[in-house]
DNA sequence: TCGCAAGTGAGAATCATTGTCATGACCCGA
DNA sequence: TCGGGTCATGACAATGATTCTCACTTGCGA
């Protein structure tokens, strides 16, 4: 049983961590990578993808595709649950799945024998901003 | 109010869609493009995007995105639905989400004042064969 | 402090997807 | 049935996100 590898930490790491603290929403490592630039910060794009993925796979940031592939982040708060996101400015809602889903997901893969259960349950729309143009 | 515009039929259209049927897997753009190569069929790669995409469209076809971002297609029965996919080798079968959720989901969505409601509800795992390794 | 494994970045390479545009095929009205 | 405007097709180029390379830097434990 390998202890799951820890990241060195670094200030590229630490500016990325926080430009994905500034806005709540949901954004792409392109944007966090401009962004970041804008704010004079100097990361390589290179390494802003690698710590989303970083990230991404111990848990600490959410990952979602948008309706043409493109992957997008978020910081976001501990333990499972989905979001409510808005197709026009990706503004979004963390929610909480009702148990019975989570419940549900694993019954139905056991039946038909999958293991190593996942499941994602997002809900898009068009928030009440977009939505008055 | 414009009628929804169909699509006008033709032998390509019509060998994408034997494709499709072919499998009850998911299967890329770009895989089906090879395996009617194989069958001898003469279709553009470009034509294969163009018939996906119209079918998706219009609810023929079910989209869904691999990990890496690909998107995968799949004939489906009618009517809403959602899907437990293999990770390993696409095997896909298809489910009916508890109603519950289909309520749920649109709750939620106009509590927070969102329009245009959609979901994905997906469960993704290791199918039986595929853990036999 | 030293040495090395892990991290970084500029740029090249991948690769799915989309755009271009000249050519070919439906389809409806005459 | 015929003609032509419209939509579809395909070879190819272009796009754009993501990944790879590799020489260089840096964190950190001994
Ligand atoms: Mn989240
Ligand atoms: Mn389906
Ligand atoms: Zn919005
Ligand atoms: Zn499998």
């Amino acid at each position: 049983m390998t202890s799951p590898t820890r990241r060195r930490p670094t200030r590229q790491q630490a500016a990325v961590t926080a430009a994905l603290a500034d806005g709540q929403d949901f954004s792409s490592a392109q944007e966090l990578h401009a962004r970041l630039r804008a704010a004079g910060e100097t990361v390589g794009l290179a390494t802003v993808y690698r710590t989303l993925t970083g990230m991404a796979e111990s848990g600490e940031v959410d990952v979602l595709r948008t309706d043409d592939g493109e992957a997008v982040y978020r910081m976001c708060s501990t333990g499972h649950h989905h979001h409510l996101v808005c197709r026009e400015c990706g503004r979004a809602v963390e929610i909480e799945g009702p148990s019975a889903v989570e419940r549900w997901t694993d019954q139905v893969a056991e039946k038909h024998g999958f293991t190593q259960v996942s499941h994602t349950l997002e809900i898009f729309g068009t928030c009440a901003d977009c939505a008055r143009g």
